[in-house]
DNA sequence: TAGATTGTTAATCGATTAACAATC
DNA sequence: TAGATTGTTAATCGATTAACAATC
């Protein structure tokens, strides 16, 4: 039951299904209701079924839903299993945390090359993956063809590289450089991670709490 | 003119804003209308004239906004200048990111400490930093009251950290663990940083525009 | 069977957009 | 002054919630 247009709400929902259900999982749950799921996530039972049935009828009448059977529908919506290529441009010390801590194969990408132009990086091994000189890089795009750039290069170069990429066929880009791309190929999917703006709002929702306390208070963090 | 209750999506516009703003303003303009900031971050003028009206009266008819000052007022929203305090906990690849190369004076915030669990890390040097001991967590929490705890430790151990730096009177947790956070504390605030479904987000919408093509064309990216 | 819980339609609520009088 | 552009009110659109018949 795909409708046409899900709106990004909803899209940004489903992670967070998903974790939700592998932690019910481990706890050794198979079944669950939107009921209880509302519960855990804060959500009403009714945004879960709506947010559900957008793409399909993965429940059952009187039981509710198969943990295991719903992970896989959604982990399936959410492409884990295209085996999407990825490369990361841009070796500094996030890169360096991704390609060393993160987890791409949990989300199923596969990250097939890394590279920086600074040569104290070039050569430094992360895993199974070299890092290569970013001369190498239009040659893999073009030959390889790997799906997504993970952007963690310097501010200043953000855009330019981000047109490269573009240029070269690159589908979508993972941003990383708390830069606003201004990409000419308007029909590059990117998914901003903005630490900065983060922060900040975070900072706001602080100050809002603190508002109507004395400053005497405020200097006195604790409850 | 502040409003009662401001909606979360325009809190999460106003770095954008500031974004946007310092741009225009490196770039030597000094007045912008709500028409060319909207046409420059695809909103309509309408939106931010609306957004901006929550906080007050901002503009000038027939003039538009003047930079300088409206990026003062959109910063002194998000409570840059406050001087927030935020302490680092868990120093590992993300953590060592952000304390080498996280410019937290941007947004207002003073970094006073870092702590990990592990030797090999206690005692490492960055910037002014020095890394602590988690022992010593407790008494920085109760003496000197930060703010913030930047959360970088590792999954299995973010929820019981968590905990204890609400226990300690921690106002806001940042979240860079991947984590559904279930702290006790209800009103903490909790800012969430989840790389995995930032990437699955994206996986999505690749997986979406591939839609329709054959196998094919999907193996052969480019346009 | 009776109870539970779905998928879906309708009602409500909130956010975005449009329109326009006020005014710089 | 005339033109531009605001702040705000009203209209529209979309997302969330409630209700309920279908059915496991």
């Amino acid at each position: 039951m795909r409708k046409g247009k899900i709106s990004d709400n909803v899209i940004r929902r489903l992670p967070r299904y998903l974790r939700k259900l592998d932690e019910m999982s481990a706890d050794g749950y198979t079944r669950i209701s939107s009921k209880v799921l509302g519960d855990a996530m804060g959500l009403t039972p009714s945004q879960i079924r709506q947010d559900l049935s957008c793409f399909g009828d993965f429940g059952q009448q009187g039981y509710g839903y198969n943990i295991a059977s719903l992970r896989g529908e959604i982990a399936n919506i959410l492409a884990i299993n295209r085996r999407l290529t990825a490369v990361l441009v841009g070796v500094g010390n996030i890169g360096q945390a991704l390609a060393e801590h993160f987890s791409f194969a949990l989300s199923g990408i596969q990250l097939i090359d890394a590279f920086d132009i600074r040569p104290e990086v070039v050569g430094t091994q992360f895993g199974n993956l070299t890092v290569k000189n970013a001369d190498a890089l239009e040659q893999v795009l073009d030959e390889r063809h790997p799906d997504i750039a993970i952007l963690c290069v310097s501010q200043e170069s953000a855009n330019e590289t981000a047109d490269f990429l573009v240029d070269h066929g690159i589908l979508g880009i993972w941003n990383f450089t708390n830069v606003e791309l201004t990409q000419k190929a308007k029909n590059v999917i990117v998914e901003n991670l903005h630490f900065t703006d983060s922060l900040l709002v975070l900072s706001y929702y602080l100050s809002e709490k603190q508002k109507g306390k004395t400053a005497a208070e405020r200097s006195q963090n604790q409850q």
